[in-house]
DNA sequence: GCGCTTTACGCTGCGCGTAAGTATC
DNA sequence: GATACTTACGCGCAGCGTAAAGCGC
């Protein structure tokens, strides 16, 4: 009694007569035989326990108590009609909002397109992407404000509790160096005929070089330079100052006349890998949902990188 | 499918699964069996077409989608348990408001006691009153700022098309005299008797006039002033400076030690007809009503006056 | 194995449409 | 007598509870 049951279908069915003033025409608007109209309108007054309408034969009107319910009663079925709108928007993906966390290599050379297509087919759906490190990545991953991240394993394998992970690619290992380098001409490449060369670092990709001391050990490398970003590298080796080694992922900012990429031999495991990450509990969002099975399809064609 | 229809026992499980996470005991919050439960669950996610929770053996909770549908959710069932509760605080006369139109006579003498009482029972339903004339009165009625009248019939006997008017009192008339004047020991008062005396009239009374001077006919009467207020008359009265005839429904007026009231022998059918006019179609509202039967109920036990 | 959700299943009754009834003009 | 709401009635199915069956720890 305290908050009798209420349909949508009771409300819609009280405002088609509050309007038509006559059950026969109100039934037609709501799909039903006039008496099934009467009899809803009945059950709606015996369970608020009011008189809503003033019927007889000839003139159907709404009680005080009638005119006083219509503007909450219409004011209800508008409230409705926006949030079902507004739910269905985002699960037909019409609205809606994915934030992606990704490594700055596939943020600047792989998403770009990704990212293309996703909004072509999907244009009401607003993208947010952090180009983080991994471990950044994955925080917003874990406190819930990216809905997935790409990034590499690294040091947490699985990330036990909260995270789940899935291996996208195993990214391997490329010479960068110059056309008119010797490398770039080098009939069989081999990790130790690096050795002797100016070698230009990424601190980033520290896994590069820590894979590649352990495989020259105990040669020692010939670092003449370090520096943070992507594109440096890419005008110092230009310039001749020495070769470097990067993630297959990064190549798209080498793909000049000047200079020369070579897949470089590694033993297994050695090559960076790189996985999508979720919450382990909780489901994506349908728009999410829906860049997640596009990032997976995209890789589907590639596994080696 | 544009719009499902939704229940409010639907948003009522949707809302105690969204906080308790757990099927068994929000399927007790609800009174329902947990199969009966899960199955509204199921069925709403399936009007709605978007799965709201992610559930599993050991945990439940809300999707993304879910979770954009809560606060609205939770927003529809406050405005809906306002609106039903306004509604029924109307119906049940904890609150609301009565407007009544009276003849300022009834209004000064007869409702004072009647508005108390209303006030006693119903203490939360404001009441107006307009204190006009017969037509005044009527419009307030026919144009619905006032739920009903109490006026005299006078001009329109049914105004048959809009209102309808029950007689609720036929008002005699008595003659108003100070206690030494010779007409209040006349042992059998007839009009005749009241046509020497000097004649204080009131204008807004005009029906006594129309009835005294027909009876009278040919006598004329002895008019000595005419004047607005029933006060003035009283003053007058007691001044000396003449009789009068009022209404009965006017005499707590004239309960003064100094002055007599008797009432008159008068031709059947001339007295005044004070009716409770409403519109004819339209009920009230359930404290108009309640107001309504508390003036049938009083008036029942006085029906000449 | 235990806790929790889902599936299976029979049953009650709500809510529908058709058809007859009734009141008002 | 025409029009419009109500009542009567039979039927189908939605929705309930009980009981049994998955499913993750």
């Amino acid at each position: 009694m305290a908050l009798p049951d209420l349909s949508s279908r009771q409300l819609r069915a009280f405002l088609a007569l509050a309007e038509l003033r006559n059950f026969t025409r109100a039934a037609q608007a709501c799909h039903l035989s006039q008496p099934a109209f009467s009899a809803l309108i009945r059950t709606l007054e015996a369970s608020l326990d009011v008189r809503l309408f003033d019927r007889s034969t000839r003139s159907v009107q709404l009680t005080p108590e009638g005119r006083r319910f219509e503007p909450a009663a219409r004011q209800l079925m508008q409230d409705l009609r926006l949030a079902l709108g507004d739910l269905a928007d985002h699960a037909q993906r019409r609205r809606g909002r994915v934030h992606v966390a990704a490594l700055p290599s596939l943020a600047a050379g792989w998403l770009p397109q990704l990212f293309a297509d996703f909004r072509a087919r999907w244009p009401g759906v607003e993208l947010a992407l952090s180009d983080l490190l991994s471990d950044p990545c994955l925080d917003l991953v874990r406190n819930g404000q990216a809905d997935f991240a790409l990034a590499a394993g690294g040091a947490r394998p699985a990330d036990a509790g909260e995270l789940r992970a899935r291996l996208l690619v195993t990214d391997r290992f490329h010479l960068v160096c110059r056309a008119d380098h010797p490398l770039a001409q080098a009939p069989r490449l081999t990790l130790r005929k690096l050795a002797p060369w100016p070698f230009i670092h990424m601190r980033r990709h520290s896994s590069v070089r820590q894979t590649l001391e352990a495989a020259l050990h105990p040669l020692a490398m010939n670092t003449v330079l370090e520096v943070e970003q992507l594109a440096t590298v890419t005008g110092m080796v230009e310039a001749g100052l020495g070769i470097s080694v990067v993630p297959a992922l990064t190549l798209y900012q080498f793909q000049r006349r000047t200079l020369v990429t070579r897949p470089l031999p590694l033993p297994a495991g050695s090559s960076r890998r790189i996985y999508l990450v979720q919450r382990r509990e909780g489901s994506l969002s349908a728009a999410a949902q829906a860049l997640h099975d596009l990032v997976i399809e995209r890789f589907a064609g590639r596994p080696g990188a």
